[in-house]
RNA sequence: GGCGUCGUACCCAAGUGGCUUAAGGGGGCGGUUUGCAAAACCGUUAUUCGCCGGUUCGAAUCCGGCCGACGCCUCCA
């Protein structure tokens, strides 16, 4: 079965065909860089994540881009509450990020140009739409894209711009543009802007927010490539802009699949900044989540569904992740590290086609619960040989590599723990249960949980 | 006003015409196991998919209406 994905500029799944053989070029739209990002904006890159693991897995060599916006808007405005250079600033939430995606297990992208570093590559696009005609020149300093000399501008979005009304918020606007639908390939420098300003042949500035992401794919992927993607507040305007300018600067086809991710709700709403519903990771690190759970709690939906997060449902991912770890822990104590059988159960194939069907993340995870069940009984049982045990670390590891929710290692043990746990054994042999349960309590209240096993026991984290 | 999405058990969530007289996870309940636990495993928890009609041999899935939640329409992932 071929992978299909479903492509937002055509509103229907299609089945993936890369412009080179075996080979993707993927950019994904990155932070700005004036705050941290919050666990909304990692629903994104973690769908992203998924999409990269799942083409590499599949044999694909992955060429990833992610840019990072550290000049807009935003990034001024803080910089100057800040009182703090602009490079500074974004340097230190680019840091932030940049932690945050490396503590979520993301794979890191193979370039994160900052569009700072663009500014030569965002001029000569810009020239070159003006010399098309598809630009003008502001009287202050500001160049538009002119969105009626691309008639099929609003085919990403399925807007007919004709047909819309102005809203407030675009009539509330003073311009001087023709329309008020043209946007800002250039923003003219203004006082507030104080040092931040390049030099273009049309006069000082800076460049506004979409030609950003147009320069910078073109530079890294160039005029055409595989895939495109983004959160689905970023259809409209922000890749509907970046189609327009792309195609119209190079007359090529630019991306060919356009891939978003729905929104992250937080207990019934939509995250906003103003109403503080929103979690930065390191409010999940001290809410006790492990990367792990994160991951499971947003992979657990299909990327296309609107999904909500909520700290009541940390105990079910808490309890998967663990499950799955218990498997993992089980299958070494079974000696899968030198199992000399490594293929895959053939539940495996099924997997494989829920995730070729546009990413069903759900479905695939389904499939992977009911195995793991039978391989644990087959286990209880005691009726399992060597291929039972390497299939299962294979399928274990291709988990691991496509979502990313198998944890790692166990967490250290203290030694005090592993001396109480002894003594505990000790008692058990004399078949003192009162002390025994004593000390399995004291253990417990220090973070820890034994289990006994028909071998011994074993000390986990609570 | 335009474009579009969603409504499946206590909670989360697949399925989009017959393989489903509705996956999977969490929670609850009962059990196996255990010195007792924990973990694991087994069983159970929606005759029904917001409501009402229609199409069809057959619908959660298609069509129409209604109710309810929601997104976008210039810079929010």
């Amino acid at each position: 079965m071929p992978i299909r994905f479903y492509n937002t500029l055509t509103r229907k799944k299609e089945v993936f065909q890369p412009i080179k053989e075996g080979e993707v070029g993927m950019y994904t739209c990155g932070p700005t860089v004036y705050d941290y990002a919050h666990i909304g904006n990692f629903r994104t890159f973690i769908f992203e994540d998924l999409l990269k693991r799942y083409l590499l897995h599949r044999g694909y060599k992955v060429y990833h881009i992610m840019n990072i916006t550290d000049i807009d808007d935003k990034t001024i405005k803080r910089s100057r509450e800040e009182n703090t250079p602009l490079g500074q600033m974004t340097d230190k939430f680019t840091g932030h990020f940049m932690d945050d995606s490396n503590w979520l297990k993301i794979i890191p992208a193979n370039e994160y140009p900052r569009a700072t570093d663009s500014i030569p590559k965002m001029i000569e696009m810009i020239q070159l739409l003006l010399e098309k005609k598809y630009a003008y020149t502001d009287n202050d300093g500001s160049i538009y894209f002119n969105i009626q000399s691309y008639p099929d501008y609003g085919q990403l979005t399925n807007l007919d711009l004709n047909a819309q009304r102005t809203t407030n918020r675009i009539a509330s606007d003073e311009y001087t543009k023709d329309d008020p639908q043209d946007f800002a390939l250039w923003k003219g420098w203004k006082e507030e802007d104080g040092d931040v300003a390049w030099d273009a042949p049309w006069g000082k500035g800076r460049p506004g927010w979409h030609i950003e992401c147009s320069a910078m794919s073109n530079q890294y992927l160039g005029d055409h490539f595989d895939i495109h993607c983004g959160g689905v507040d970023n259809i409209f305007p922000h890749h509907e802009n970046e189609i327009a300018q792309s195609k119209c600067a190079t007359d090529q086809p630019f991306a060919n699949h356009w891939l978003h991710s729905e929104h992250l709700l937080v207990e019934g709403g939509k995250m906003s900044k103003s109403l503080g519903n929103f979690y930065q990771i390191k409010d999940l690190v001290d809410l006790g989540y492990s990367p792990e759970n994160i991951r499971y709690q947003l992979l657990s939906g299909h990327y296309r569904t609107r999904i909500t997060f909520s700290a009541d449902k940390k105990h079910e991912g808490d309890r998967v992740v663990n499950r799955i770890f218990d498997l993992k822990s089980r299958l070494i104590e079974l000696g899968a590290y030198s199992a000399a059988e490594s293929q895959l159960p053939a539940v495996y194939n099924e997997f494989i086609n829920k995730l070729d069907d546009d990413l069903d993340s759900p479905g695939a995870l389904s499939l992977f619960f009911q195995w793991m069940r039978t391989q644990n009984s087959k286990f209880d049982k005691g009726i399992y040989n060597d291929r039972d045990i390497g299939e299962s670390w294979e399928f274990l590891c291709v988990l691991e590599s496509i979502f990313g929710i198998v944890k790692i290692d166990s967490d250290h043990i203290p030694n005090e723990v592993i001396h109480l746990a002894e003594q505990r054994e000790e008692a058990r042999k004399e078949e003192n249960w009162e002390k025994a349960d004593k000390i399995r309590d004291e253990v417990q209240s220090k973070g820890w949980i034994i289990e006994d096993l028909v071998t011994g026991y074993k000390i986990k984290k609570t």
